[in-house]
DNA sequence: GACATTCTGGACCGCACAGTCTACTATCCT
DNA sequence: AGGATAGTAGACTGTGCGGTCCAGAATGTC
């Protein structure tokens, strides 16, 4: 039998990160992440550990590229009403798999064992992190004259986190464009 | 050995709610069940049929109770503020295990299995239900001239479901009060 | 007293699944 | 050519757990 070419680390991380995405933790099994990482469970052993080593590497992937591009968005100052908008909308069209999918790490928060602190710290510093990139987004922008002096970007910051989060919850039991489109126009008028 | 007492059904019941709640439906074994509710294994099988079936019933319980709470705080039409300010300060105040429980049904929602459509109807038919109860609140203190004629009493409706469910991912997360009342208080302006 | 009912404890079964180990194969480097 | 490396397939093990079943004890009713 010919041997089949080395795999690529990344995407079969990726593939990894899909599974955990739609299934959750425990509901993706290892049989299933070597079929879909393409590997065998010896690599899959070699190269990434045990199952919870490789979802905590999921999760580690998953945070960065969704922190990024999150970044990316309130890079150059671009208008923070903007900014945030784009973020609803983008989430507002996703396909109705992607809000099946919901998003990986609430999913991970809200089937953690609560006294698995490793867990719970990594959760944590994620939230800080988006926290911030809204918060310093909001405050320049109050700098620049786009929000009122009254407004508390801290504030405003948390709020924004926990709506998107709200809104995930929804969407992956409802696919409905509308019902979210609504409700972040709801939240957007909280920066008038 | 002398036999115990014929058990309440409903304390029973209560007693799987609350560990299903605080450990949800997979990390509740039977074991920890039979413990908890303190009957034996034939007797709960007897009564509540099967895990899942259990899970349900107690998913039912939840509802009917927490429903019924949020349809008391917005009944003889008082100020529809007051009842959404209500529901805000006692999600604030829970104490760190309340807030570390969540929510039973976002938890459900969250680790659901997508192809398991009674569980799916069941949590939308819910998530109605609660839109609802809002909506109609919001819609009266409309009338009353509460809020301005602008407003969409469905569209309101909808952003605090989704808003109450964000601030509980992060209540399980974080207990920190300050930052749940922050975020009441940002939501809250939506009703200006 | 006898029988049906309701409970308890625990043995038992079957399955899914994480994780280990072995045998074998292909590729690369020297 | 040959050894180190990295891969595959698959057998095997251990365990946790849902679910069933059975023996036995307490209780209520006739």
């Amino acid at each position: 039998m010919p041997r089949a070419k080395e795999f690529d680390p990344e995407v079969a991380l990726q593939a990894a990160v899909k599974l955990f995405w739609r299934l959750g933790y425990e509901h993706t099994s290892l049989d299933l992440l070597m079929r879909e990482m393409k590997i065998s469970k010896q690599s899959l052993y070699d190269t990434f550990g045990d199952k919870r080593s490789l979802y905590f590497q999921a999760m580690r992937y998953y945070r960065k590229s969704t922190n990024d591009s999150l970044r990316a968005i309130f890079a150059a100052d671009a208008p923070v009403r903007e900014g945030f908008s784009k973020i609803f909308n983008s989430m507002v069209r996703e396909t109705k798999q992607q809000h099946e999918q919901g998003c990986l790490l609430m999913s991970a928060n809200l089937s953690r064992n609560l006294n698995d602190t490793e867990m719970t710290n990594f959760l944590r510093s994620n939230q800080r992190e988006v926290e911030q990139i809204f918060t310093k987004a909001l405050a320049n922008a109050q700098k620049r004259g786009e929000i009122s002096q009254e407004k508390k970007p801290a504030a405003l910051a948390k709020f924004f986190v926990a709506t998107i989060q709200g809104m995930r919850a929804l969407a992956r039991l409802n696919h409905d464009r509308k019902e979210l489109e609504h409700i972040s126009k709801v939240a957007l008028s909280s920066l008038d």
